[in-house]
DNA sequence: AATGATTAATTAATCGTTTAATCAAATAAG
DNA sequence: CTTATTTGATTAAACGATTAATTAATCATT
């Protein structure tokens, strides 16, 4: 590899000028910047980023922790985030938490040991992850998650599908959660309770063993069903469909996220998006910030996110209960 | 940070001792490492990767470039090879081709440029990237791509998925691909044909539009539809039922790559599962060997796929046309 | 007891870059 | 013409770890 040392050599001067001269800091002469310049990138100079790691004690580096990928959320997550960095020339390197809580902390601590300047955790769903004292970090979870700096408002997104259900004369409505652990869905539920309002009836069921309780729950009057996930509306769709009710004519169906798949099904799902170019771009200024030892980053932050309309809500037939 | 250098003089030794006593190399006496040792870690010390890497030229980082991570099926790659290069001691840092040839280019010479040993490309569907000559590099896409190092073996996976249609009676299939530039989907359209055999009528529709033409197809005696995707299939799936045709009952369905939307849907969906563990340890041990210059790693190997039989094929409701 | 072999530690150089301190030459000011 | 000042470059140290070469001390051998 060719190193600042060799163009000093060829173009006769000392390595410091070339630093110099590369960086644009301290004295050097117009010309001599130019022959520096045409030199090093006629070698094909490339600077070592180890050297100027260890010389600066930054490596413009920061580790992503992110829970297991199954759920199609997080990728969109991680490449925001890598869009954002990269315009920040920043790299990211990829820590997995798979599965428990220890292993996300041991993810943390590899991470840090590789040198990274600064640490971004999605958690675990139900976990309290920590970094080390030194090492800046931000945490992308949920407004109501004290330790989050920067979250999508899953309560407003709730509120928003809940007012949007609401105002299509729904008034007996199941709300249908992945797992009662996870922080993001309670508040997604929260949401969705606030939304509807006070009027509406209201069934909260969790896990996918609550599929076998759409039917009668339908039957005794529900007209809508709000997931807390796209995934998990494309289950109870799935499930409705056994039982010959059809979406949105027998009842309305809501999802969360906008995943590709809601625009697969039939009909395509009514959901709400997040803004994770958004919550990126945020992150990573709080996050600079951070390691930059900057004064009072905005903390707390959260994104609004935006429904999206489609086919799988209407009006219901018949009000039922009132 | 506390260095080698705090530990010597803590210890009132030099430094090459303390490091050879943290690294076992050279002649340290056996009490002497274990005041060291005792030291290093009550102390809390860290080794600085930053001047490993200068040291050693080797940063112990690969780079891992994917395309855009709306497919389900990329993040559970990136998982595997990030579980599987964690256990070698290695670190991953991604970069994302978003979109076009070029970018995918550009996040090739960034990574390089931050000095990764090797690079680990899932090329965008139709490219051809191109690593700088002296990196390390293990491409990641489909058993007919000449540059290809390792893959799934999609064809097979395709015979894998003809063969249990044909065996099931059918004899009138349509084969749905989303986009014909992708070589991994050419493969498992010509998988697919294959595991038909000769004796069947095929039809093959490429993209989205081809959804106007199932019913057409279905009502001259097409009795299967074989999607090249998961994903697909569910959009197969939900056109089916616009034309109020049930799976299997009217037409049996086949996916590929067994993503979690496909036991979410109702029936549950026949596909082929990749073995992404696999396919990431054996990129990991070629790219391994292609790093330290190790002779003859073993070359265009392709890793078996396997057939995940659910609920949505089963026999034709009648033979159609025979 | 003198020589050689072994052991345990130290010295000093190195990786590639940055940067404070220094220096010589040229220019400006008195 | 001497004394400041500015300019453009150099020297040398530093970042943290590794390692070949060296030295000093211990032990064994004849």
């Amino acid at each position: 590899m060719v190193s600042i040392k060799q163009i000093a050599q060829h173009v006769g001067v000392s390595t410091a000028t070339v630093s110099n001269a590369l960086t644009g800091k301290g004295r050097v002469s117009a010309d001599m910047v130019d022959r520096i310049r045409r030199c090093a990138d006629q070698l094909g100079y490339r600077p070592s980023p180890a050297a100027r790691a260890l010389k600066s004690g930054q490596s413009n580096i920061l580790g992503l922790v992110m829970p297991d990928l199954t759920n199609p959320l997080f990728p969109r997550i991680a490449q925001s985030l890598s869009i954002a960095a990269e315009a920040r020339g920043l790299g990211i390197l990829i820590g997995d938490s798979r599965g428990d809580a220890s292993r996300q902390q041991q993810a943390v601590m590899r991470l840090v040991d590789r040198g990274v300047d600064g640490l971004i955790i999605v958690p675990q769903k139900g976990t309290s992850p920590e970094a080390p004292r030194h090492v800046p970090t931000v945490i992308i979870n949920t407004a109501s998650d004290q330790r989050t700096t920067v979250s999508a408002d899953h309560v407003g997104g709730g509120i928003l599908l809940g007012a949007h259900i609401a105002g299509l004369g729904h008034n007996d409505v199941i709300l249908l959660g992945g797992d009662r652990i996870s922080q993001v869905q309670q508040d997604r539920i929260d949401g969705m309770t606030q939304g509807l309002g006070a009027a509406v009836t209201k069934h909260i069921l969790w896990g996918k063993s609550a599929f076998d309780q759409l039917d009668r729950l339908v039957s005794q009057g529900a007209t809508a069903i709000m997931a807390t996930s796209d995934m998990l509306a494309l289950g109870a769709h799935s499930a409705l469909m056994q039982i010959s009710l059809s979406v949105p004519a027998d009842v309305s169906l809501t999802g969360f996220d906008d995943l590709p798949l809601g625009t697969a099904m039939h009909p395509a799902l009514t959901t709400v998006v997040q803004n994770t170019q958004a919550i990126a771009e945020h992150s990573l200024d709080v996050l600079s910030c951070l390691i930059l030892d900057r004064p009072a980053p905005p903390l707390g932050r959260v994104i609004p996110m935006h429904l999206v309309t489609r086919h799988s809500t209407a009006a219901p037939r018949r009000a039922a209960n009132s």
